[in-house]
DNA sequence: CTATATGCAAATTCTTTGCAAATCG
DNA sequence: CGATTTGCAAAGAATTTGCATATAG
């Protein structure tokens, strides 16, 4: 996970300007502890008496995952959600229940596409691997209330 | 993947009806040979001169998820699509230029399941690959057009 | 000082809802 | 027949865009 130096860096780096707006989302997605909304980041920034504009905050969110700052999750209900990059690949399962994320490092994903290649011939140039479960917080409470709904 | 007598017998343990457009839609959605979005259904069964509303068919595929005939899974742009259940071990890649399709069973999807799950401790209940790619023939064809456009 | 970035609000895009009329069983 | 479904179009969410103004460098 990067931190603010040298996030402001990169954004230099790219001849963007390093504006009051950025500092100040750089500063809150940095906070975050979990996946969050493009709103939800509004809402906290207003929270802090950050005045930022939706459409800044969807900008600059759209700059981060582009910098490798930030992944793009997407949750069961199809909210985009955001998660700050630094975990291996840029794969994730989300929890249908509770929406918690995990990030599964040393993936073999890359072995899964050779392999791909050698059977079928095609070239492959993006995938998109979509995991569905329950974390185990919610594998708990789903037992609990499952014995319960499928007890009738 | 289920088949029409089967789905329509489900719709009809739920102590649905069996209407014209459920039906008809049930049908475009079997024919479907990749994930689909809404819009996308609605566009086909117009073309087929089935004129049914945009609502019925967000229903009708909200219906289908619910039966377990559909998943849903989102595309990376953020968009709902929509995918014939049942496919989990019959993978498949996509050519982007011709649609040319091919499957790769024995895949090591689970191979890779097992490691998400031995990782993040969450309960894998599905998932989705897609890959994105070109086939042979459309490797060699996009080499030789690279120069002089498309020539179809 | 100049070009970039902001912020507002309107525009888009995708999906859902309300309700009278059609339809299934 | 009576309750469920449909289809329309308007309502809603989420995100993007246009443009005058503020501001970084």
């Amino acid at each position: 996970m990067l931190a603010e130096p040298e996030i402001i860096a990169r954004i230099q780096e790219r001849g963007l300007r390093v504006t009051r707006p950025r500092r100040q989302i750089v500063r809150a997605v940095l906070s975050q502890t979990g996946p969050f909304s493009a709103e939800e980041l509004l809402v906290r920034l207003h929270g802090n008496g950050i005045a930022a504009g939706r459409a800044t905050v969807f900008r600059t969110l759209d700059l981060l995952v582009e910098l490798g700052v930030l992944d793009r999750v997407h949750h069961p209900s199809g909210l985009h959600r955001y998660v700050l990059a630094g975990l291996d690949h840029g794969h994730y399962v989300v929890c249908s229940r509770c929406g918690a994320v995990a990030d599964f490092n040393g993936c073999n994903v890359d072995d899964l596409i050779a392999a791909v290649v050698a059977q079928t011939g095609f070239r492959i140039d993006g995938h998109w691997l979509e995991l569905f479960g329950l974390c185990a917080v919610c594998q708990n409470d789903t037992a609990a209330n499952c014995s319960a709904a499928a007890a009738g």
